[in-house]
DNA sequence: CGTTTTTGACCAGCGC
DNA sequence: GCGCTGGTCAAAAACG
């Protein structure tokens, strides 16, 4: 295991959050189209990411590194070692950031159906005070912490609470591995399994062609054999990052604050594969 | 036959 | 300590 310490405080977390959140989180938000340069994309992606991690690691950033490896000249081997080392400080960043979000989806099939991740049930129990079981499941992505449980709602029989809990920390890692690699060879992560492949292109798969903005009165109203994204926190972010022209019509709140909703408008665009699932609005609000 | 789901066992936390 | 509850594990079953 890499031996990376974060020591990162409640404090800068919340205000990280907040910010990434707020409306005005302008310093955070980078022009995706500006007009610096055809290169922007990733330096503004770099830059929220750097952010990130700035606010909930108190280590070497990703500038130190990318200063590294630009100022000298050093072999491939000494880049991966970096590159390596930025998607192990991702993850541990990721892994602190302690986020759980209950959506409340009605009418939306089975209620689980696919959110653009995959995920593996690992267990089902019987909740008090309620008929209906609550089912675990946990991101088929080995590298991912994120779970969510899914129950039936007792008062309304079409109506979903599922809580999420954790970040798909994977949904950054386009940034950390394609960058600094101009011939679209992205380095690899710890050798990659045959399972990781398949799940890495069942990701793509999943992800793209349901690009569709549902909203949540809409979806509240009719019942969709195939519905839209399931509004992911996860979805959200990225999306919000990328997308500095949403105006805040999405407002989470990470802390104590209940009962939020927000929609979005239209899909964001990526410069990679990896495509982010619009999310669509839902009530949402924050546990814990 | 590999992957996913099911399901009872196990464990930790909490209140009494 | 005991019992209850929620979360996870893991072996077996089901599935594609």
């Amino acid at each position: 295991m890499e031996e990376i310490k974060a020591p990162w405080s409640s404090g800068s977390e919340d205000e990280f959050w907040r910010e990434l959140l707020s409306d005005d989180s302008s310093t955070l938000m980078q022009p995706h189209e500006s007009t610096e340069s055809n290169s922007t994309s990733t330096h503004s992606s770099e830059f929220v990411i750097n952010r990130l991690l700035s606010n909930v690691y108190s280590g070497p950033t990703l500038e130190d590194f990318d200063n590294a490896l630009s100022s000298a000249s050093k072999k491939i081997e000494t880049a991966k070692e970096f590159s390596q080392t930025r998607v192990s400080i991702l993850e541990r960043s990721a892994s602190n950031v302690e986020s759980k979000y209950t959506l409340k989806i009605k009418s939306c099939g089975n209620g689980m159906e696919d959110d653009g991740y995959k995920w593996r049930k690992y267990g089902q129990k019987s909740i008090k005070n309620s008929p209906n079981p609550r089912s675990y499941y946990r991101c088929t992505n080995p590298r991912c912490g994120a779970k969510k449980q899914v129950e039936r709602s007792t008062d309304d029989p079409e109506m979903f609470i599922i809580t999420y809990e954790g970040l798909h920390l994977h949904f950054a890692y386009p940034y950390f591995l394609f960058n600094n690699n101009n011939n679209n060879q992205p380095l690899q992560l710890n050798r990659p399994t045959k399972k990781l492949k398949s799940l890495v292109q069942a990701h793509d798969i999943q992800a793209s062609p349901r690009a569709k903005t549902v909203d949540t009165h809409e979806q509240e109203g009719s019942s969709h054999k195939e519905m839209g994204p399931q509004g992911l926190l996860e979805d959200v972010v990225p999306f919000v990052v990328r997308n500095p022209s949403m105006n805040n019509t999405c407002s989470y709140s990470m802390n104590s604050t209940t009962g939020s909703s927000c929609s979005h408008h239209s899909p964001p665009t990526s410069p990679s594969s990896f495509t982010w699932s619009p999310s669509c609005s839902l009530s949402c609000f924050h546990l814990g």
